[in-house]
DNA sequence: AGTTAGCACTCGATGTAGATGAGTGCTAAC
DNA sequence: GTTAGCACTCATCTACATCGAGTGCTAACT
């Protein structure tokens, strides 16, 4: 079967009235408000549209709903770039650069922004230094519950942290930990480790794994991160509510836990691609975003990656406005670190 | 009408029990755990305790819940303080001090475990610098749109920020707020300073009013807690989703809304009297938590107020439990501050 | 005088049955 | 290939009966 124009337009103007109203469409509602056939007509084709995995059916008798396959296309091959016009441009700008004093200071402000404009969750990711790399990581024993880790990088930069272990642990787990981790990390960015699974490599010794997870990896991560410099703000926590999705109080709490989960965001984020990217439902790895989409954006300076900024929503969102805004703002932004350039060390 | 003894043993019965189980409280279930006499009797006592407001009625065919006026009751003449066991004390202070690091770090932690003892929010401010005072402030126009916002303190610290501000505004109106501004300010601790209301104060001139509200404001409080230093953190948010009280989505959804204006929650906490101190619901200024309660307690260096600690939940809460933990929790900090005192300059 | 048993009454919660209507799938005619 | 027609499905709404926890009041008891 294929999908000819017609379907096409039909699954398009499916997911236009889904993400409007967030009720499944009928076959009556697409033939009265496009040109596209009676509504026998239109139900034929949205079987074969279902047969083929772009719509679903809640129950026998409701009307259609996209799946995230029908997303995926839309974002891919259907959706037109949805041009700002200069007076949105002009407002979103104004928002941008009011309050605003200090670079961190407006990412923060964009976070904000990007989440009064889309109603959606919005997060930003502030610049981490992106060149240096980790040299060497080596944990030293205190006393039986305390060892220090500290992390060396390639320009000397040196971060110790004393962690409490739940458990002593012997020196030969700790000399095989830090082994193991500097094997690992080193000759790595900063943001390239905080993205690196390491407990895989550690199965062979099930006591250094338990240590590492249990004790060492939070500290770690915080130092990385206090080493990158690297600041998550969130906004529009609360625009979640508004969301018939999230009228569910067990949705709503999901959510928010995860969300509060920062340290986990913070790496998922650094992990993310370069340029926009889109994550639509069961394409996010995370088991608690498998219902949401989240589109990213990165920000520049000097052509080098450097920030993040993006939303978190629902599978049914507006791909083309978010992604448009999303856009704007990291232009913004990139431009912004630009004109500033030289003066932002001083804090 | 007086508070018999029987009297004030059934109101307490009635809090117990309404706290644990969140439902109406009956006069069988009363006369059933505590032997204070039948049904009718307890009835009869109950519609006393309603005629003297300490209970009331949520519909003609319900059982009895505690007003707030119960809750005060319970909390000033009522409630033993209860002594936490060593067991309890020992796991709460193991969980304080794992994975802690610097002071800044402990303060997080402290958030952390107060929320996941009382399975409340709990948010915790870390320690400001007490001492300095305010000296003057002054409002340069810099162009049309921006002025530079100057702080000077006592000890000469100075912090300059660059306001945008809505709409140009004269230098007589700059001239005034300046002035206003360091008349009401000067001699203040910057902790005092962030309590104080001063659009009263300015009344006279609508023009410095609307000014200082739109685009001084924020940026002046966010000056200020910088020079103290000081940081909210908040842990538990989630936990609210347990509570049946909370089932409503609107109730979450206000409930949330109020501890994201975080800058408020700062500024409340600093203002709140020394040592520990309950609200319960109404009692709160803010219409937002007019059915919660909070529970605060400072923690100390040298005998001065420097931090706070403490929770927020519905009036219907275990005032003795929580006290007792933010008690103790407070007292390890204080502790711990002593301890490391000096070696807490380098971050 | 205080306590208690008894009883009528209230009112939210729960359950059931029918009506409604939006929507489908299928068949047959166009 | 398109469309009208119709039987069927299923969530949602309404009305109504039932249940039971709880009260208030009265009268009897101690």
């Amino acid at each position: 079967m294929d999908l000819t124009e017609r379907k096409l337009k039909i699954l398009q103007a499916v997911i236009a009235d889904f993400v409007r109203t967030a009720e499944p469409v009928g076959s009556r509602t697409i033939s009265k408000n496009y040109e596209l056939g009676s509504p026998a007509t239109i139900r034929n084709e949205m079987s074969d549209l279902e047969e083929m995995g772009y719509l679903t059916h809640p129950h026998t008798s409701s009307g259609r709903v996209p799946s995230e396959k029908a997303y995926r296309l839309y974002v891919n091959e259907m959706m037109k770039k949805r041009e700002l016009s200069q007076e949105e441009k002009d407002a979103i700008a104004k928002d941008l650069y009011s309050n605003v004093t200090e670079l961190e200071n407006l990412i923060e402000r964009a976070a904000h922004v990007l989440s009064e404009i889309t109603n959606l969750t919005a997060f930003a990711l502030t610049p981490g230094k992106e060149q240096d790399k980790l040299k060497y990581i080596n944990l030293l024993p205190v006393d039986d519950y305390t060892v220090v880790l500290m992390l060396v990088s390639d320009s000397g930069k040196v971060s110790n942290t004393a962690v409490r272990l739940k458990k002593p642990a012997s020196e030969e787990t700790l000399r095989i930990l830090s082994k193991n981790m500097t094997y690992n990390y080193s000759g790595k960015t900063l943001s390239e480790a905080l993205t690196i699974d390491i407990i895989q490599t550690l199965q062979a010794d099930a006591e250094a794994m338990a240590m590492f997870e249990n004790s060492i990896a939070p500290s770690f991560i915080r130092t990385l991160e206090d080493m990158l410099n690297v600041n998550l703000y969130m906004d529009g926590l609360t625009n979640i509510f508004a969301l018939p999705e999230y009228n569910d109080i067990n949705k709503a709490k999901t959510f928010f836990e995860m969300v509060n989960r920062k340290a986990d965001i913070t790496q998922k984020l650094i992990s993310r691609d370069d340029g926009i990217m889109i994550t639509i439902g069961g394409e996010n790895q995370d088991e608690d975003l498998s219902d949401c989409s989240v589109i990213t954006a990165t920000y520049h300076v000097d052509g080098k990656m450097v920030g993040k900024l993006g939303v978190i929503g629902p599978t049914r969102m507006q791909y083309d406005e978010v992604t448009s805004v999303v856009e704007y703002l990291t232009d913004n932004i990139s431009k912004a670190f630009m004109l500033t350039e030289g003066d932002d060390d001083d804090r």
